[in-house]
DNA sequence: GCTCGATACGTTATATTATAACAAACATGA
DNA sequence: TCATGTTTGTTATAATATAACGTATCGAGC
């Protein structure tokens, strides 16, 4: 069985971000080679702001950065990119938050399970695929087949438990 | 270790279905009475709605149905009433519909687990305590303090399953 | 290089989900 | 019965998401 691991720690203090995003574009650059699928440079912009931070980014903080940047862009706009970006794992949805983070295993199909701290907000995706496995068989024993989990936590990330 | 139990099982087919809504009543009556909550009038609807079906009501379906039974509301009617049966433990929030079903086990604190069936909507509630302690566990081990849990599973039900 | 078909993006409008803010009605205990 | 806190009504608006259709761009095959 797989080791549980984790895919993307806290990372609320300081650490080389460009790195990270550097990191995560290129990864995505080329899974996307590999699957024949178009990383446009809007797709590319989307993922680098989902990547901005370590805390979820929303549709419309997205769109706002957009027109930052002077691109004309709408609701849809933003929607398509995160579309694309969901379908080809590169990041994934909050549902808790109507937000989205990077993933932290593009490539790996994985269950993103996620930890996120109600203090600064910061997400961290581990992989536990026992538990997947568990809930897996657990449904299908009621007759249930099992396609997508959903599993995030919430509570206080180590550094906020140390402040609170 | 508390065993692992479903708390609402899936109720696709005929069954006595008044007699599920008079049951979670009662019990959410009784809970109210022990908590010191008042269980108002349009509570007590909300309620009745909530488990009118066992697939999960949105907040504006919810806002039609009052309208049908000629109370005049607006949205923040409804999400009051939603809100203080979910601080009660009556109902639960399916994070991923924006969605609310009855709880299975008012009283009796737990954490809900999801199964929904994403051809007919009908929505089962298990209790796996293991699952939910290995998480909390294991969130543990990154410093993280867990305080709550969203786990939602989806698929095909048994019935669905069998004529897919 | 050119054309065609498919994919991606722009744009406008609108649907869906949720909350803020304040006023009126009501319950409950002193 | 009055004072007080809670619940509900009401209006307005915020936040999240999608439909529908037109235009631009890409890339395969000629």
């Amino acid at each position: 069985m797989p080791k549980k691991r984790v895919l993307v720690p806290f990372k609320t203090g300081s650490h080389d971000h460009d790195r990270c995003i550097d990191l995560a574009l290129a990864e995505a650059e080329l899974a996307c080679r590999k699957q024949h699928l178009r990383f446009t440079e809007l797709r590319r912009r989307v993922l680098e702001l989902v990547w901005s931070r370590h805390i979820p980014m929303k549709a419309y903080d997205i769109l706002d950065e957009l027109h930052r940047d002077g691109r004309g862009a709408a609701p849809p706009t933003v929607y398509r990119a995160l579309d694309f970006l969901l379908e080809a794992g590169l990041v994934h949805r909050i549902e808790s938050l109507n937000a989205y983070v990077g993933c932290g295993g593009p490539g790996k199909p994985h269950i993103g399970q996620f930890l996120i701290c109600r203090q600064c907000n910061a997400v961290a995706e581990i992989d536990a695929p026992a538990i997947a496995q568990a809930l897996t068989q657990d449904a299908k024993r009621l007759g249930f087949r099992a396609d997508t989990q959903t599993i995030e936590i919430k509570g206080l990330c180590s550094e906020c438990n140390v402040s609170a």
